[in-house]
DNA sequence: TATGAATGAGCATTCATTCAT
DNA sequence: GATGAATGAATGCTCATTCAT
């Protein structure tokens, strides 16, 4: 009975969470009510509160799952074999990030941008965003030392100040797509690459 | 008299926004009350509402102010004489960003961040926050173009996609100062240098 | 089966009782929840419902459960042989009172306060509490009748009267005793024969 | 204007409070909703928050109001000139506690059972309950010991438990009189003074 | 009998805005 | 222009009770 109970609960957290997304990415955290999510959901005011123990702990639940999907990307990327030029990861994981399925990409993209914002009022939230951001610049970081080792980056570049700048990279791509909706993963990239290639030519 | 007027109103709504801006780089747009401002503000909330139609108001006009910095700041500097490579003129702007007199330079950027969520939400906020983002791209596609011209960037680079890149890499200093409180512009725009400079030295 | 069935019957509603009776003492009849009872009594939802109709039952049950073991007490004493003073008696039965064995004498005291309360907006507690006092009451008068009869109490002195007094100085030692602790009903009674006795000696 | 402003204040929140004990009065303090202080004030909801804190504001502010009344009443008495026997003194303050102008005094005697009830849950219900109590026992005592300085009380009794005793008579005869309607302070009074009377006459 | 997830009406409280002075 | 008491719709959350299993 564990089991079915188990997965039970993870199934109505997703539906809710699932639920919210929808409802963030259109109204933001604080416009959004828990009478929109629970109509949403489609469930009654009390479910809803089985299984999160109050709006708080919906939002810090959304902004795990909309920070931790942009490392997740890149740790998944870095694990797999070849070396690459840091470039060329950078471009994997925006596409990557602009294919989630299941859920429209977009809108836990727009929770993301929220969960920015909400990182710099609740403490709970920082800590997910700080950690993940921790996390994904020592993802970068590895991948460029690799990416040294391999002679594909000079090596007198500095591996942390560079997966800074790639990290750094990102929120912008987010922020220009979602609102100017005028950019690819390939020309964004093309412009860190068109820089990169030596001048005078 | 309307001169006497005109400075006295401009004042009264700088007090305001002044005052706005430090409650929300504390609580975001959302948690601030009204109240909140009134009484930072130092005034009584029906003057408040004298001086602006109501939060919503405040609210776009602190977007304004805060995405509007940005934009100003790379803008002055492309109006200067000498052209300069491009990621100096970004380490510039990024340092410039850090030093805003009078009002703690934090707290804009701080806002600016609540800027980007709302301008997901609200047709006005998203106005001024796309207006701002276009004038920033277009200000550093024409400082690509004439670092192109003077030989110090290929002239194989695409200028727009270029652009696109180091505006994006603004916000991402931004969140990575603010989250992690770790960067300085210098360290940050290092690493650019570093994925520029030709490898296998 | 019939045997089996109702002793497990009230095996599991005393089982409920003396949950609600720890609960009850602790928060008070409304701010006592059903899920309180149910979690201290160990039971599911459903069961507790199998055994009390619903909160306002439980209320009830445990009025009379409280205020039914005053009168229990004092009725239990008259029905003894030998005629006492009707201020030994009330000290008897306020010592009765302190030594309730199973459950906390002070819980169920605390329960009681609040049936008073109670008493005075449902109809059922009121009816229960309104029974008690006059079974109190009457059972009181007997006493002072025979005692009367004794020649231990002026043969002038209203039975009823007397009754009403003796009886309401309980309510005012519980309350003293819970609120200010530092009552026993040795020094509680001898006030009263410090006032009997007559003065000018 | 502090005056007006003052003046309005302390008007307001008795407003509030006057409503307030009819609708605890009938109901009780938990099954009172902040609805019915509003409709019974006949003010809007936000008002109300104005003057008090919260609801649980609202509750200590009554049982002030309530459990006051009575010490107030014994003070008041202890104030004025004659000695006299502890029984017509406690007879008097009956006769006073069913008197209260403007307000319906049973209203306010039910209040005072209701916050009985809270003392033992809430800690300041509680530090109000016991320090009216403690205040009313010292009145009653230094009554006692100024009736034993005349000779009209015995100079053996304890004058500490004697007002234990008398004080522990009030709540008693409140009880009885709302519950069951049936005692008027004289007759109760009586009861008193008959067992303080000789025996064997 | 027994379970406990689900329900949904009801509650205390907040807050943007107005308007009589 | 300036004030701040007043408004009342809206919000997050609770909890007595039910019912499919």
């Amino acid at each position: 009975m564990p089991r079915v109970t188990e997965q039970h609960r993870a199934a109505r957290r997703d539906q809710i969470l699932a639920a919210a997304v929808r409802c963030v990415a259109r109204e933001g955290f604080h416009k959004t009510t828990m009478a929109d999510v629970i109509r949403e959901a489609d469930l009654s005011a009390g479910a809803v509160y089985l299984y999160f123990r109050g709006k708080d702990d919906i939002i810090r639940a959304l902004a795990e799952r909309s920070i931790g999907r942009v490392a997740h990307v890149l740790v998944a990327m870095q694990e797999q074999q070849p070396v690459v030029r840091p470039e060329d990861a950078l471009q994997a994981a925006l596409e990557e990030l602009l294919s989630t399925a299941g859920e429209a990409a977009d809108d836990l993209l727009r929770v993301g941008v929220q969960a920015w914002g909400e990182a710099l009022r609740d403490e709970a939230v920082h800590a997910t965003v700080s950690t993940q951001l921790r996390r994904l610049r020592h993802t970068m970081a590895d991948l460029v030392r690799r990416a040294q080792a391999e002679g594909l980056v000079s090596k007198q570049a500095d591996a942390e100040s560079a997966a800074a700048l790639l990290c750094g990279a990102i929120p912008g791509f987010i922020l220009q797509r979602l609102v100017l909706g005028d950019l690819t993963p390939a020309s964004y990239v093309d412009g860190l690459r068109g820089l990169v290639s030596p001048a005078g030519r």
